[in-house]
DNA sequence: CTGTAGGGCTAGGGTTTT
DNA sequence: TAAAACCCTAGCCCTACA
């Protein structure tokens, strides 16, 4: 797996070009692809329904801090896969807010 | 504002065994695993920092929909290394995120 | 090896409920 | 009013494939 300066500290190499340099004229270039508008597609009235607040458990809240502990901040689907046990019915998405609370101030 | 710990440094080194969550199988003898075990579905740690995330300003903007009109729709690259001094930070693959968004609906 | 297309995931701001 | 729980989605990542 060659990660090429996938996104180090910042590598913002020279990579001076003069902008107005006509250097690479020599392709042949076709016009934009003009793909047709998006179809309009209607202002949905399908409101997704809000799932009914439930408040989390102690044994789940220890369970997030292993997982941060053990997988970092951030990766909430691998926590919340690997215990399908714990968190249920929550989203990875649920796991980083209630992080974002548990840390706040 | 929750600065608190986003995404910490990578507070794992200490991390010595995954905790079997609720159900702890019962491990037969755990001696000292010198040699770390390259065992299967264990933390990843080969996830890469994630840059963080920063908003599209209007010029970049402009620059991309004239870009994708002169070289057409899909070549990111030549759209930006013709304009370095526009797209700073940006990958050939954030210019094509982009135009998705743009393009979207 | 290189670059892109398309699906996956998160961060951060916003909204609703308690 | 504040805090917690949930929602929205732009922006970023992963990766098969041309």
């Amino acid at each position: 797996m060659t990660k090429a300066v996938p996104n180090g500290p910042f590598t913002w190499e020279d990579l001076a070009e003069p902008v107005g340099s006509p250097s690479l004229v020599h392709r042949p270039h076709l016009p934009s692809p003009r793909r047709t508008a998006v179809s309009p597609l209607q202002p949905a009235d399908n409101k997704a329904k809000r799932r009914k607040a439930r408040k989390w458990c102690v044994l789940e809240e220890e369970t997030l801090r292993k997982g941060v502990e053990q997988y970092g901040s951030g990766n909430w689907k691998d926590i919340l896969i690997t215990n399908p046990d714990v968190f249920i019915g929550r989203t990875a998405g649920d796991l980083k807010d209630k992080w974002r609370n548990m840390t706040r101030y």
